[in-house]
DNA sequence: TCTGGGGTCCTAGGACCC
DNA sequence: TCTGGGGTCCTAGGACCC
């Protein structure tokens, strides 16, 4: 049913680890800073002021996470290698990063949220829907409200989208970014959103966007003017169909407020590209790590799990995997290696890795009472 | 010394069952 | 001697997101 009364917000924080760590160090605000990495935290001296590192020092494989708007200024940004970025802004300062400050902040912002606006979907730390549909209210007046709360429980700023579905309120909450706020309806679809990219649209990934570019279609306005038979042969006619409708701003998605985990993994990208045999034992250790790591999450989060993967990432880039599932569910470290050890018997071993992971899925809460017929284990009647 | 880590969803083929 | 249609589960890979 489409409901024109509906209005969605998506609220997404500025630069959040980077804000997070300048309320830590308020000494970098307007520098250029990075967030990436697993250095070592800043030094105190005895005077109370911090040695920073600079991007420049940094030697590894690893990639930007968060970068502070002065950095986004040089060039720099989230994904981008570090070893990379390095040369685009040198004198930048690098941190590491700081996952149980991000965590805090992250519930102090939500709970803010909430005790305004109840009805919330979690996108991740830092992004959350908000379905004001049943708040009392004018709309731009609530949402100022909900970013003086947010500013008031955490110190820092966030931008806010609100239109008639979640497709559109993610489109919008970037436009005026940082400390933005963006209200339109349907109306405004012409004006506002026709001449974006359409890889503004959350949904369409670099593949999709190259395609589209390649038939000429590189606004989201000319995304919605092609023709039908054209998107079908090229993307199939599902995605095709979807195409067709986020161009037009049509999405009857529902806030969804609660959510069970469907996997949990855990990955690491070796210092060095490692070889099966060469560096057999070295391997072995990560391997069992990973396992320990992954059994501490099911137990921490009291899930069980009855398939079990492994993740590979070869010297080339390629990515591999394998999985088993099991009769029964595991959640044990020694349970998940040995059924770790079974997927990497399947799989080549000739090149050097770069990445190892392990993953549990097919995730059962244990005290739940699940009806399971076991298969008959060799013959009867043998 | 380019290119992290933790997720979701979709597709497509094969096995197997009724 | 030829060959249905629907369903579920499992595996592997890929696109995409934060």
């Amino acid at each position: 049913m489409v409901d024109a009364a509906r209005r969605i917000a998506h609220l997404d924080m500025d630069a959040f680890y980077a804000s997070v760590e300048l309320l830590r160090y308020p000494e970098l605000r307007g520098l250029p800073v990075v967030i990436g990495g697993r250095e070592r935290q800043p030094v105190k001296q005895a005077d109370g002021s911090h040695v920073f590192a600079r991007l420049r020092d940094y030697v590894g494989r690893g990639v930007i996470t968060t970068a502070t708007y002065e950095a986004r200024a040089l060039g720099v940004g989230s994904a981008m290698g570090m070893m990379k970025a390095a040369k685009l802004a040198p004198d930048a300062i690098l941190l590491p990063v700081t996952f149980d400050a991000y965590r805090h902040y992250s519930r102090l912002f939500k709970e803010a949220v909430a005790s305004i606006a109840p009805d919330i979907e979690d996108r991740g730390i830092d992004e959350i829907y908000i379905d004001l549909s049943r708040v009392e209210g004018e709309t731009r007046e609530l949402a100022m409200r909900i970013k003086q709360a947010v500013h008031a429980a955490t110190g820092l700023t966030c931008s806010i989208g609100v239109t008639p579905n979640k497709l559109l309120s993610k489109i919008c909450s970037d436009l005026e970014k940082p400390n933005g706020l963006t209200v339109l309806g349907f109306e405004d679809i012409p004006a506002r959103i026709w001449p974006l990219g359409v890889r503004k649209i959350n949904g369409i990934g670099p593949k999709a966007t190259e395609k589209l570019a390649s038939l000429g279609i590189e606004t989201i306005g000319q995304l919605a003017q092609a023709d039908a038979g054209l998107l079908q042969d090229y993307f199939g006619a599902h995605y095709a169909a979807w195409l067709a409708r986020a161009a037009r701003g049509i999405d009857e998605r529902e806030i969804s407020t609660s959510s069970e985990s469907k996997s949990m993994s855990r990955e690491t990208t070796f210092e060095r590209d490692l070889h099966a045999r060469q560096d057999r034992d070295t391997l072995s250790a990560i391997l069992t790590t990973l396992c320990e790591r992954l059994a501490d999450d099911l137990k921490r989060k009291g899930y069980v799990s009855r398939t079990i993967s492994i993740k590979l990432r070869y010297d080339d880039f390629q990515i591999v995997s394998r999985n088993v599932t099991l009769p029964l569910p595991v959640a044990d470290a020694a349970g998940i290696l040995q059924a770790a050890r079974e997927c990497l018997k399947r799989v080549p071993l000739q090149r050097k890795l770069r990445l190892l992971g392990v993953r549990a899925s097919t995730l059962e809460a244990p005290g739940a009472t699940v009806v399971r017929r076991l298969p008959v284990q060799g013959d009867l009647f043998a």
